[in-house]
DNA sequence: AGTATAATTTAGGCAAACCTAAAAATTTGT
DNA sequence: ACAAATTTTTAGGTTTGCCTAAATTATACT
Protein backbone atom coordinates (compact mmCIF):
# COMPACT_ATOMS: atom_id res chain seq x y z
CA UNK A 1 0.00 0.00 0.00
CA UNK A 2 1.14 3.23 1.03
CA UNK A 3 5.17 3.91 1.35
CA UNK A 4 5.73 5.26 4.94
CA UNK A 5 8.20 7.91 5.49
CA UNK A 6 10.68 8.77 8.81
CA UNK A 7 8.31 11.51 9.71
CA UNK A 8 5.19 9.24 9.70
CA UNK A 9 6.77 6.75 12.21
CA UNK A 10 7.95 9.69 14.59
CA UNK A 11 5.15 11.06 14.48
CA UNK A 12 2.94 7.72 15.24
CA UNK A 13 5.07 7.43 18.09
CA UNK A 14 4.97 10.71 19.54
CA UNK A 15 0.85 9.63 19.23
CA UNK A 16 1.54 6.72 20.64
CA UNK A 17 3.64 7.56 23.31
CA UNK A 18 1.74 7.70 26.97
CA UNK A 19 2.36 9.15 30.12
CA UNK A 20 5.49 6.59 30.50
CA UNK A 21 6.55 7.88 27.15
CA UNK A 22 7.56 5.02 26.12
CA UNK A 23 6.48 2.96 22.99
CA UNK A 24 6.95 -0.79 22.28
CA UNK A 25 7.21 -2.52 18.63
CA UNK A 26 3.49 -4.04 19.07
CA UNK A 27 1.95 -0.63 19.66
CA UNK A 28 3.31 0.61 16.41
CA UNK A 29 2.72 -2.95 14.57
CA UNK A 30 -0.82 -2.75 15.17
CA UNK A 31 -0.94 0.73 14.68
CA UNK A 32 0.24 0.32 10.95
CA UNK A 33 -0.67 -3.40 10.64
CA UNK A 34 2.46 -4.29 9.66
CA UNK A 35 4.37 -7.52 11.82
CA UNK A 36 6.66 -6.70 14.50
CA UNK A 37 9.82 -7.94 13.13
CA UNK A 38 9.82 -4.82 10.78
CA UNK A 39 9.02 -2.57 13.51
CA UNK A 40 12.42 -3.70 14.93
CA UNK A 41 13.88 -2.73 12.00
CA UNK A 42 12.03 0.02 11.36
CA UNK A 43 13.39 1.34 15.14
CA UNK A 44 16.95 0.72 14.43
CA UNK A 45 17.40 3.00 11.58
CA UNK A 46 14.92 6.10 13.48
CA UNK A 47 17.59 5.01 16.35
CA UNK A 48 20.73 5.16 14.03
CA UNK A 49 19.45 8.40 12.60
CA UNK A 50 18.80 9.48 15.58
CA UNK A 51 15.07 10.07 16.08
CA UNK A 52 14.10 8.03 19.00
CA UNK A 53 15.95 6.07 22.08
CA UNK A 54 16.36 2.62 21.32
CA UNK A 55 17.12 -0.44 23.79
CA UNK A 56 16.39 -3.60 22.90
CA UNK A 57 13.18 -5.41 24.67
CA UNK A 58 12.64 -1.81 26.53
CA UNK A 59 10.40 -0.05 24.11
CA UNK A 60 11.28 3.31 22.55
CA UNK A 61 11.14 6.88 23.18
CA UNK A 62 11.84 10.39 21.34
CA UNK A 63 15.19 12.00 21.19
CA UNK A 64 14.68 15.96 20.83
CA UNK A 65 15.06 15.53 17.51
CA UNK A 66 12.33 13.51 17.07
CA UNK A 67 10.16 15.34 18.98
CA UNK A 68 10.60 18.60 17.11
CA UNK A 69 9.76 16.68 13.68
CA UNK A 70 6.82 15.15 15.70
CA UNK A 71 5.51 18.03 16.53
CA UNK A 72 6.38 20.10 13.25
CA UNK A 73 4.57 17.40 11.61
CA UNK A 74 1.50 17.24 13.60
CA UNK A 75 1.07 20.47 13.36
CA UNK A 76 1.03 20.41 9.31
CA UNK A 77 -1.64 17.78 9.49
CA UNK A 78 -3.65 19.44 11.68
CA UNK A 79 -3.38 23.02 9.88
CA UNK A 80 -4.09 20.80 6.72
CA UNK A 81 -7.21 19.22 8.38
CA UNK A 82 -8.95 22.44 9.14
CA UNK A 83 -8.09 23.91 6.06
CA UNK A 84 -9.70 20.72 4.07
CA UNK A 85 -12.75 20.97 6.42
CA UNK A 86 -12.82 24.59 5.99
CA UNK A 87 -13.75 23.95 2.29
CA UNK A 88 -16.77 21.04 3.54
CA UNK A 89 -14.89 18.00 3.83
CA UNK A 90 -15.61 15.51 6.05
CA UNK A 91 -13.39 14.88 8.71
CA UNK A 92 -12.79 11.78 7.98
CA UNK A 93 -12.00 12.49 4.56
CA UNK A 94 -9.67 15.87 6.09
CA UNK A 95 -7.76 13.60 8.05
CA UNK A 96 -7.03 10.98 5.59
CA UNK A 97 -5.85 13.45 3.30
CA UNK A 98 -3.68 15.69 5.56
CA UNK A 99 -2.09 12.48 6.38
CA UNK A 100 -0.61 12.36 2.51
CA UNK A 101 -0.25 15.85 2.08
CA UNK A 102 1.78 16.64 5.00
CA UNK A 103 4.51 14.66 4.09
CA UNK A 104 4.72 16.23 0.28
CA UNK A 105 3.87 19.87 0.95
CA UNK A 106 6.47 22.62 0.17
CA UNK A 107 6.83 24.93 2.88
CA UNK A 108 5.99 28.07 0.85
CA UNK A 109 2.36 26.07 0.31
CA UNK A 110 2.27 25.35 3.71
CA UNK A 111 2.72 28.83 4.69
CA UNK A 112 0.02 29.87 2.72
CA UNK A 113 -2.68 27.71 4.11
CA UNK A 114 -1.90 28.04 7.07
CA UNK A 115 -2.27 32.14 6.97
CA UNK A 116 -5.76 31.03 4.91
CA UNK A 117 -6.77 29.05 8.35
CA UNK A 118 -5.99 32.05 10.34
CA UNK A 119 -7.84 34.13 7.60
CA UNK A 120 -11.07 32.36 7.72
CA UNK A 121 -10.74 32.11 11.40
CA UNK A 122 -10.73 35.58 12.38
CA UNK A 123 -14.48 35.27 11.21
CA UNK A 124 -16.25 34.27 14.43
CA UNK A 125 -19.26 32.10 12.43
CA UNK A 126 -17.16 32.21 9.42
CA UNK A 127 -16.97 34.45 6.47
CA UNK A 128 -20.01 35.08 4.69
CA UNK A 129 -18.22 33.74 1.17
CA UNK A 130 -18.11 30.60 2.44
CA UNK A 131 -21.63 29.93 3.27
CA UNK A 132 -21.64 31.53 -0.45
CA UNK A 133 -19.30 28.43 -1.60
CA UNK A 134 -21.29 26.00 -0.07
CA UNK A 135 -24.13 27.09 -1.39
CA UNK A 136 -22.97 26.97 -5.02
CA UNK A 137 -21.23 23.56 -4.23
CA UNK A 138 -24.72 22.61 -3.12
CA UNK A 139 -26.94 24.10 -5.86
CA UNK A 140 -24.90 25.72 -8.26
CA UNK A 141 -25.69 28.89 -7.66
CA UNK A 142 -23.55 31.84 -6.86
CA UNK A 143 -24.23 35.49 -6.03
CA UNK A 144 -21.77 38.79 -5.99
CA UNK A 145 -22.41 40.13 -2.79
CA UNK A 146 -20.49 42.85 -2.74
CA UNK A 147 -20.92 45.74 0.46
CA UNK A 148 -23.06 47.62 -2.39
CA UNK A 149 -24.73 44.66 -3.50
CA UNK A 150 -26.88 42.44 -0.91
CA UNK A 151 -29.87 41.81 -2.41
CA UNK A 152 -28.41 39.03 -3.68
CA UNK A 153 -26.75 37.25 -0.79
CA UNK A 154 -28.35 33.86 0.02
CA UNK A 155 -27.46 33.92 3.74
CA UNK A 156 -27.09 37.46 4.49
CA UNK A 157 -28.92 36.54 7.72
CA UNK A 158 -26.36 34.52 8.67
CA UNK A 159 -23.76 37.37 9.39
CA UNK A 160 -24.10 39.45 12.29
CA UNK A 161 -22.33 42.55 12.67
CA UNK B 1 13.86 10.54 -4.51
CA UNK B 2 10.12 10.57 -4.98
CA UNK B 3 7.90 7.59 -5.79
CA UNK B 4 6.79 6.97 -9.07
CA UNK B 5 3.36 5.94 -9.47
CA UNK B 6 1.79 4.89 -12.85
CA UNK B 7 -0.04 7.68 -12.84
CA UNK B 8 3.31 9.58 -13.22
CA UNK B 9 4.57 7.40 -16.09
CA UNK B 10 1.13 7.45 -17.79
CA UNK B 11 0.48 11.46 -17.58
CA UNK B 12 4.31 11.80 -18.66
CA UNK B 13 3.88 10.05 -22.12
CA UNK B 14 1.04 11.74 -22.34
CA UNK B 15 2.40 15.23 -22.49
CA UNK B 16 5.82 13.88 -24.47
CA UNK B 17 3.94 12.54 -27.08
CA UNK B 18 4.25 14.80 -29.75
CA UNK B 19 1.70 14.60 -33.16
CA UNK B 20 3.23 10.87 -33.70
CA UNK B 21 1.66 9.85 -30.56
CA UNK B 22 5.10 7.65 -30.13
CA UNK B 23 6.84 8.09 -27.28
CA UNK B 24 11.13 6.80 -27.36
CA UNK B 25 12.71 5.32 -24.13
CA UNK B 26 15.76 8.05 -23.95
CA UNK B 27 12.33 11.04 -23.86
CA UNK B 28 11.04 9.47 -20.46
CA UNK B 29 14.87 8.58 -19.24
CA UNK B 30 15.61 12.04 -19.50
CA UNK B 31 12.73 13.80 -18.67
CA UNK B 32 12.86 11.63 -15.29
CA UNK B 33 16.79 11.52 -15.14
CA UNK B 34 16.47 8.31 -14.39
CA UNK B 35 18.21 5.35 -16.61
CA UNK B 36 17.00 3.89 -20.15
CA UNK B 37 17.44 0.93 -18.96
CA UNK B 38 15.24 1.62 -16.00
CA UNK B 39 12.59 2.99 -19.06
CA UNK B 40 12.40 -0.14 -20.67
CA UNK B 41 11.56 -1.71 -17.54
CA UNK B 42 8.88 0.81 -16.69
CA UNK B 43 7.39 0.45 -20.21
CA UNK B 44 7.31 -3.08 -19.98
CA UNK B 45 5.10 -3.00 -16.95
CA UNK B 46 2.98 -0.36 -18.01
CA UNK B 47 2.58 -3.16 -21.51
CA UNK B 48 1.48 -5.99 -19.31
CA UNK B 49 -1.14 -3.79 -17.54
CA UNK B 50 -2.05 -2.45 -20.96
CA UNK B 51 -1.80 1.10 -20.82
CA UNK B 52 0.37 1.32 -23.52
CA UNK B 53 1.10 -0.25 -26.63
CA UNK B 54 4.64 -1.02 -26.46
CA UNK B 55 7.02 -3.41 -29.24
CA UNK B 56 10.72 -3.20 -28.79
CA UNK B 57 12.94 -0.71 -30.30
CA UNK B 58 10.01 1.38 -31.42
CA UNK B 59 8.49 3.88 -29.03
CA UNK B 60 4.90 3.46 -27.31
CA UNK B 61 1.87 4.76 -27.46
CA UNK B 62 -0.57 5.05 -25.03
CA UNK B 63 -3.84 2.56 -25.20
CA UNK B 64 -7.47 3.96 -24.59
CA UNK B 65 -7.11 3.18 -20.78
CA UNK B 66 -3.26 4.65 -20.55
CA UNK B 67 -5.28 7.76 -22.19
CA UNK B 68 -8.32 7.93 -19.97
CA UNK B 69 -5.82 7.83 -16.81
CA UNK B 70 -3.41 10.68 -18.50
CA UNK B 71 -6.13 13.06 -19.35
CA UNK B 72 -7.74 12.38 -15.85
CA UNK B 73 -4.85 13.15 -13.86
CA UNK B 74 -3.42 15.93 -15.65
CA UNK B 75 -7.35 17.39 -14.99
CA UNK B 76 -6.52 16.42 -11.46
CA UNK B 77 -3.15 18.57 -11.91
CA UNK B 78 -4.30 21.55 -13.67
CA UNK B 79 -7.12 21.96 -11.11
CA UNK B 80 -4.82 21.53 -7.97
CA UNK B 81 -2.42 24.12 -9.64
CA UNK B 82 -5.32 26.73 -10.13
CA UNK B 83 -6.25 26.29 -6.69
CA UNK B 84 -3.15 26.74 -5.31
CA UNK B 85 -2.48 29.84 -7.56
CA UNK B 86 -5.97 31.50 -6.37
CA UNK B 87 -4.72 31.27 -2.57
CA UNK B 88 -1.31 33.09 -3.59
CA UNK B 89 1.39 30.60 -4.07
CA UNK B 90 3.78 31.12 -7.04
CA UNK B 91 3.39 28.81 -10.29
CA UNK B 92 6.39 27.03 -9.82
CA UNK B 93 5.61 26.27 -6.44
CA UNK B 94 2.04 25.21 -7.38
CA UNK B 95 3.10 23.03 -10.29
CA UNK B 96 5.51 21.59 -8.28
CA UNK B 97 2.74 20.60 -5.04
CA UNK B 98 0.20 19.69 -7.49
CA UNK B 99 2.28 17.28 -9.09
CA UNK B 100 2.76 15.33 -5.70
CA UNK B 101 -0.63 15.87 -4.52
CA UNK B 102 -2.57 14.49 -7.82
CA UNK B 103 -1.57 10.99 -6.81
CA UNK B 104 -2.52 10.65 -3.35
CA UNK B 105 -5.76 13.11 -2.94
CA UNK B 106 -9.11 11.74 -2.25
CA UNK B 107 -12.14 11.99 -5.16
CA UNK B 108 -14.26 13.87 -2.33
CA UNK B 109 -11.02 16.45 -1.81
CA UNK B 110 -10.88 16.86 -5.61
CA UNK B 111 -14.25 17.61 -5.98
CA UNK B 112 -14.69 20.21 -3.57
CA UNK B 113 -11.61 21.75 -4.77
CA UNK B 114 -13.28 21.87 -8.26
CA UNK B 115 -16.26 23.41 -7.25
CA UNK B 116 -14.05 25.91 -5.48
CA UNK B 117 -11.89 26.67 -8.57
CA UNK B 118 -14.97 27.28 -10.75
CA UNK B 119 -16.83 29.35 -7.45
CA UNK B 120 -13.74 31.71 -7.37
CA UNK B 121 -13.55 32.20 -11.70
CA UNK B 122 -17.26 32.99 -11.19
CA UNK B 123 -15.80 36.54 -10.19
CA UNK B 124 -14.66 38.20 -12.94
CA UNK B 125 -11.14 39.92 -11.34
CA UNK B 126 -11.65 37.11 -8.24
CA UNK B 127 -13.65 37.98 -5.33
CA UNK B 128 -12.62 40.59 -3.07
CA UNK B 129 -12.35 38.46 -0.17
CA UNK B 130 -9.15 37.09 -1.95
CA UNK B 131 -7.65 40.53 -1.86
CA UNK B 132 -8.22 40.61 1.62
CA UNK B 133 -6.80 37.34 2.23
CA UNK B 134 -3.97 38.73 0.28
CA UNK B 135 -3.69 42.16 2.44
CA UNK B 136 -3.99 39.66 5.26
CA UNK B 137 -0.87 37.45 3.96
CA UNK B 138 0.98 40.61 3.31
CA UNK B 139 0.14 42.62 6.36
CA UNK B 140 -1.57 40.93 9.35
CA UNK B 141 -5.04 43.29 8.90
CA UNK B 142 -7.97 41.76 8.47
CA UNK B 143 -11.09 43.68 7.75
CA UNK B 144 -14.95 41.98 8.27
CA UNK B 145 -16.33 43.45 4.66
CA UNK B 146 -20.37 42.75 4.96
CA UNK B 147 -22.85 44.03 2.58
CA UNK B 148 -23.65 46.29 5.66
CA UNK B 149 -19.49 47.32 6.21
CA UNK B 150 -17.76 48.81 3.65
CA UNK B 151 -16.24 51.28 5.25
CA UNK B 152 -13.14 49.37 6.37
CA UNK B 153 -12.74 46.75 3.22
CA UNK B 154 -8.70 47.83 1.88
CA UNK B 155 -10.17 46.60 -1.55
CA UNK B 156 -13.60 48.31 -2.29
CA UNK B 157 -12.66 50.22 -4.91
CA UNK B 158 -10.65 46.99 -6.64
CA UNK B 159 -14.57 45.30 -7.53
CA UNK B 160 -16.63 46.64 -9.95
CA UNK B 161 -20.40 46.15 -9.60
C1' DA C 1 25.06 -0.50 -49.22
C1' DG C 2 28.17 -0.63 -45.43
C1' DT C 3 29.94 1.06 -41.44
C1' DA C 4 30.07 4.25 -37.51
C1' DT C 5 27.11 6.13 -34.14
C1' DA C 6 23.16 6.28 -31.32
C1' DA C 7 19.25 4.20 -29.10
C1' DT C 8 17.39 0.30 -26.80
C1' DT C 9 17.27 -3.97 -24.45
C1' DT C 10 19.21 -7.74 -21.64
C1' DA C 11 21.57 -9.49 -17.73
C1' DG C 12 22.98 -9.19 -13.39
C1' DG C 13 23.27 -6.48 -9.06
C1' DC C 14 22.01 -3.52 -5.03
C1' DA C 15 19.17 -1.36 -1.35
C1' DA C 16 14.84 -0.61 0.92
C1' DA C 17 10.82 -2.15 2.99
C1' DC C 18 8.33 -5.43 3.92
C1' DC C 19 7.57 -10.68 5.18
C1' DT C 20 7.70 -15.58 8.04
C1' DA C 21 9.64 -18.73 11.24
C1' DA C 22 12.40 -19.58 14.92
C1' DA C 23 15.19 -18.00 18.86
C1' DA C 24 15.68 -15.16 22.85
C1' DA C 25 14.12 -12.15 26.48
C1' DT C 26 10.51 -10.52 29.36
C1' DT C 27 6.30 -10.75 31.91
C1' DT C 28 2.60 -13.17 34.34
C1' DG C 29 0.23 -16.38 37.30
C1' DT C 30 0.43 -19.51 40.94
C1' DA D 1 10.59 -18.53 42.00
C1' DC D 2 9.55 -20.99 38.08
C1' DA D 3 6.85 -22.51 34.12
C1' DA D 4 3.81 -20.76 30.63
C1' DA D 5 2.53 -17.19 27.79
C1' DT D 6 3.75 -13.07 25.54
C1' DT D 7 6.76 -9.85 23.39
C1' DT D 8 10.74 -8.80 20.86
C1' DT D 9 14.58 -9.78 18.07
C1' DT D 10 17.31 -12.39 14.67
C1' DA D 11 17.95 -14.70 10.40
C1' DG D 12 16.89 -15.32 6.02
C1' DG D 13 13.72 -14.46 2.03
C1' DT D 14 10.81 -11.71 -1.49
C1' DT D 15 9.59 -7.79 -4.26
C1' DT D 16 10.28 -3.39 -6.25
C1' DG D 17 12.61 0.20 -8.36
C1' DC D 18 16.44 1.67 -9.51
C1' DC D 19 21.50 0.95 -11.31
C1' DT D 20 25.79 -0.34 -14.72
C1' DA D 21 27.88 -2.82 -18.38
C1' DA D 22 27.46 -5.41 -22.29
C1' DA D 23 24.81 -6.99 -26.23
C1' DT D 24 21.60 -5.95 -29.70
C1' DT D 25 18.97 -3.23 -32.97
C1' DA D 26 18.14 0.97 -35.50
C1' DT D 27 19.75 5.21 -37.80
C1' DA D 28 22.64 8.22 -40.34
C1' DC D 29 26.46 9.37 -43.24
C1' DT D 30 29.39 8.76 -47.19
Amino acid sequence: MRKKTIEDYVELIYILQGKTGKVHTNDVASALDISPASVTEIFQKLSDEDYINYEKYSGVSLTSKGKKIAIETKRKHDTLKKFLMILGITEKTADEDACKIEHIVTPETMKRLTKFVEFVQKFKEGPRWLDNFEHFYETGEYFECTPGNSKDCPVNEKRPS
